[in-house]
RNA sequence: GCCGGGAUAGCUCAGCGGUAGAGCAGGGGUUUUGUAAACCUCAGGUCGGGGGUUCGAAUCCCUUUCCCGGCUCCA
C-alpha cells in the first residue's frame, strides 16, 4: 500500500493503482503528482501528493487545448492523408497545428465536422514510450519529415508518443483521457507560418482554434471576440474621424483628422510638460541627413533594408529611421564636462522605416513613426539613478491614462551566443545590473528574457495589450554600447581625461502612432474629458432657445472647453443619440425651463441626465474631473 | 517579404454571367421637438486599377495596388 495525499485527505491505495481511480469528478482530466503533470492513466507507484487538474487552471486549459489540437490533426490526416504534420501546441488562447499542406477557408467546416465525429467516437489517448531510433524510423516510414526532425532534436533516449486509434503523434503530453472529453470547439483561422519560425524554411499552413468544456463558454468567448472588434482602433478611428490611411498616399502612413490631431496634440503637450519637469531638454532635428552620418552610426550597413533613401544633387541622403545620430551631433557640438552630465535630449521625432508590408497594422505598426524619443548621456555612476527616473516617469505617464498593469520584459544577451553582441562583458554586466536594480527600486515585476536583447545592449520593454489581447511594445529603455564608440561621444572627467559617455535610448509612449492606437482601444473611443476632441455639446430643445444656447456655448468656449453647438432642427432625442454615439462626454440641454431659470441640464456620457444646474456649478464639476489639466 | 482570405455609394452590406441595390450618413423641404433614431424628397458608383475570356463581366481567368488574419520583424 502507498499513501496518497489528495487535498486535505490522505488515502491509502494499492501500489500500481490507476490515477483515474482517485477521482469521481468527471471534469478532472489530468493531475499533478508531486508537482509533475501526468495523464489520468498514469499508475501510482509510490506515496505522493496528488493535485487534480481541470479546465479551471492555466495548466488544465493548456492540456485541454493541446488535446483538441491532436484531434484536429487527426481530422486533417483523415481528410488529407498527404498533409504532413509539423507542430501543434496550446497557446495562451487556444491552440494551433502546423501542417505542410495547402488549405483554403472552405476546408475548415469539413475539418470541424470530422473532428466532431472523432469526439463522438470517444477515442482514448494512449501514451506510448519508445526508443528514439524506433520513433525516428516510424515517422520516416510515414514520410513525416517534420516529426523526424523533431525526434532527432530530442535529447532523451526515450520518447513519448500519443496514440488515438490509428493516429500517432510525437508528444510530451499529458492529454485528456479520450477525445470525448472535448465538448465545444471552433476553428478560427488559417495562417501561414514558417517551419520553426525561420524565414528560410518552408512555409506551413497553421490552423488556429479554441475549445471549452461547455458550449456556453465557447459562445461567451466568441461573443467577447466579436465585442473586442467593436473597440478596434481602426474601426473607431474611422467612425470617430480620428485618422485615415489612404491607398494612393501609401501604406503605413497616417493622416490625422482634426479630432485625432487634438488628442495627439494633448498627449504630446502632456509629454513635453512631464519631460521638462523631469529635467529633459527638448530638441528638434531634421528628417534627412547625408548617408555619411548613417555610415558612422552603422545603420547604413546594418539597417539598410529598412531605410528610405533620397538622391539630392548626386548625393545620397537618408530619411531618418532613428533620432539618435541627430541627438549625438547636438551633444558633440562642443566639449562636454562631467559636470554637465546627465544630459537628456528629448524629441518627438518622426522617423520613417520601410517595414515589411505584411506587418503593417493600423496605427500599431506604421512606416512613419513619431518616436517620443530621448537620449540620456551620462557617466557610469549615474546609470542607476537615470534608469529609476525613466521608470518612474514611464509609470507616471502611463498611469495618467489608466495603464497600471503592463508586462515588463528585461531583455538580455543569449549566454550561448555572446559573439553576436557588441560591448564588453563588463559593459553588459554593469548595464544589466543597473536595469535590475532600477526595476527593483521602483518595484516593478519583470520577466527576464535571454537572447531578446538587441546587439548593441540590454533593454527593458513595457508592453500594452490591444482589444484582442495582442501585445504591443511601447515603453523601451535601451543601453547602447555601439554609438558612443562609433561617434566618439566623450566627456572630460574630473581627472581631465576624455571618457566615453554611456548612452541610454528611451521612449515612453514608444511611438505616438502606436500609443494612440492603444489608447483608442483602451478607452474604446470614449476618451476622458481632458482628451475628448469635443468635450461638450450644447443643444437647444427648440429653435426658440437658440440664442440662449449660443450664450452657453460662448461661455464654455471662454472657459477653454472644446464645445460644439448643435442647434439643428432634429429632435433632441436624435441629437443626443448622435452625441452619445460620438462619445461626447457632456451634453448641455437647454429648453424653455433652463432659459427661464438661467440653468443648463447636464447629461453625462454613459450615465444619463444629471439634472439642472447653473453653468458655474457645471464648470466646477468638470474642472475637478479634468484633474487640473488645461 | 511569405501563406491564406478580401476590396460594390462617405459607412455597413446585398447582388456572384443578362439594364448596379438597401439601410445609415449627406443635400433640400416639412416638423419646434425634454434626454439614444420624426416625416417627405433628392443626389450619390468606370463594382480598387490594368489586361483577358465571352454576344454580354461587379460576377470567370491573369496581373497589380491596398486591406484583413497570421509568420518573420519591431516603436
Amino acid at each position: 500500500m502507498i499513501r496518497v495525499k489528495l487535498g486535505a485527505k490522505e488515502l491509502k491505495v494499492k501500489k500500481g493503482t490507476n490515477l483515474s481511480a482517485l477521482f469521481e469528478n468527471r471534469n478532472i482530466f489530468a493531475a499533478l503528482v508531486d508537482g509533475e503533470l501526468v495523464d489520468l492513466s498514469a499508475k501510482l507507484e509510490k506515496s505522493c501528493e496528488v493535485m487534480p487538474v481541470d479546465f479551471s487552471s492555466e495548466l488544465g486549459k493548456k492540456i485541454y487545448w493541446h488535446s483538441t489540437a491532436h484531434i484536429m490533426a487527426m481530422a486533417v490526416k483523415s481528410l488529407f492523408p498527404e498533409a504532413k504534420l509539423a507542430i501543434g501546441p496550446a497557446i495562451d488562447q487556444g491552440f494551433y497545428y502546423d501542417f505542410d499542406w495547402k488549405f483554403s477557408t472552405e476546408d475548415l467546416p469539413r475539418i470541424e465536422a470530422r473532428m466532431k465525429e472523432i469526439i463522438k467516437k470517444d477515442i482514448p489517448f494512449e501514451r506510448l514510450i519508445m526508443k528514439k531510433e524506433a520513433v525516428s524510423e516510424f515517422f520516416n516510414r510515414l514520410n513525416e519529415i517534420y516529426k523526424v526532425e523533431l525526434t532527432r532534436d530530442i535529447e532523451d533516449d526515450e520518447v513519448s508518443l500519443y496514440k488515438n486509434g490509428e493516429f500517432v503523434d510525437l508528444c510530451r503530453g499529458p492529454h485528456v483521457p479520450s477525445t470525448g472529453v472535448i465538448k465545444a470547439f471552433k476553428l478560427l483561422s488559417i495562417a501561414g507560418a514558417y517551419w520553426r519560425g525561420d524565414v528560410n524554411k518552408p512555409m506551413l499552413a497553421r490552423i488556429y482554434g479554441i475549445s471549452f468544456p461547455t458550449k456556453k463558454e465557447l459562445d461567451v468567448y466568441l461573443k467577447r471576440l466579436e465585442q473586442a472588434k467593436m473597440r478596434d482602433h481602426r474601426k473607431l478611428g474611422q467612425d470617430l474621424e480620428l485618422f485615415s490611411i489612404f491607398e494612393p498616399a501609401g501604406p503605413g502612413l497616417i493622416y490625422w483628422q482634426p479630432k485625432g490631431s487634438i488628442i495627439k496634440r494633448l498627449i504630446e503637450e502632456y509629454w513635453i510638460k512631464e519631460h521638462i519637469n523631469a529635467g529633459y531638454q527638448v530638441v528638434s532635428t531634421p528628417h534627412i541627413a547625408r548617408k555619411e552620418l548613417w555610415q558612422i552610426s552603422g545603420h547604413y550597413d546594418y539597417y539598410k533594408e529598412n531605410m528610405f533613401t533620397l538622391n539630392v544633387e548626386k548625393e545620397e541622403y537618408i530619411l531618418k529611421p532613428m533620432n539618435c545620430p541627430g541627438h549625438i551631433l547636438l551633444y558633440k557640438s562642443r566639449l562636454r564636462s562631467y559636470k554637465e552630465l546627465p544630459l537628456r535630449y528629448a524629441e518627438l521625432g518622426t522617423v520613417y522605416r520601410n517595414e515589411l508590408s505584411g506587418t503593417l497594422h493600423g496605427l500599431l505598426r506604421v512606416r512613419g513613426i513619431t518616436i517620443d524619443d530621448a537620449h540620456i548621456f551620462c557617466r557610469p555612476d549615474q546609470i542607476e539613478d537615470e534608469l529609476c527616473n525613466v521608470l518612474d516617469l514611464a509609470q507616471k505617464i502611463l498611469g495618467r491614462y489608466g495603464f497600471e498593469k503592463f508586462q515588463v520584459d528585461l531583455s538580455v544577451r543569449d549566454p550561448k551566443n555572446r559573439e553576436k553582441y557588441l560591448g564588453s562583458d563588463e559593459d553588459w554586466q554593469r548595464a544589466e545590473q543597473g536595469l535590475i536594480s532600477a526595476l527593483k527600486r521602483v518595484g516593478l515585476n519583470y520577466q527576464r528574457k535571454e537572447g531578446e536583447a538587441v546587439f548593441y545592449g540590454p533593454k527593458i520593454d513595457i508592453k500594452l495589450l490591444d482589444a484582442i489581447g495582442r501585445e504591443w511594445q511601447t515603453t523601451t529603455i535601451q543601453f547602447d554600447f555601439n554609438l558612443p564608440a562609433r561617434f566618439q561621444i566623450e566627456y572630460v572627467d574630473k581627472d581631465g581625461k576624455s571618457k566615453l559617455v554611456t548612452v541610454i535610448h528611451r521612449a515612453i509612449y514608444g511611438s505616438i502612432e502606436r500609443f494612440m492606437g492603444c489608447l483608442i482601444e483602451h478607452y474604446a473611443g470614449a476618451f476622458p474629458l481632458w482628451l475628448a476632441p469635443i468635450q461638450i455639446e450644447v443643444m437647444p430643445i427648440t429653435s426658440k432657445q437658440n440664442r440662449y444656447a449660443e450664450q452657453v456655448y460662448k461661455r464654455c468656449k471662454r472657459h477653454r472647453l472644446r464645445v460644439k453647438l448643435n442647434d439643428r432642427s432634429d429632435k433632441i432625442n436624435y441629437r443626443i443619440r448622435e452625441a452619445e454615439v460620438n462619445k461626447v462626454p457632456y451634453i448641455l440641454v437647454v429648453g424653455a425651463r433652463e432659459v427661464q431659470r438661467k440653468t443648463v441640464s447636464v447629461r453625462k456620457r454613459g450615465r444619463g441626465d444629471m439634472g439642472e444646474m447653473k453653468l458655474k456649478e457645471f464648470f466646477s464639476l468638470i474642472d475637478a474631473e479634468k484633474g487640473g489639466e488645461d
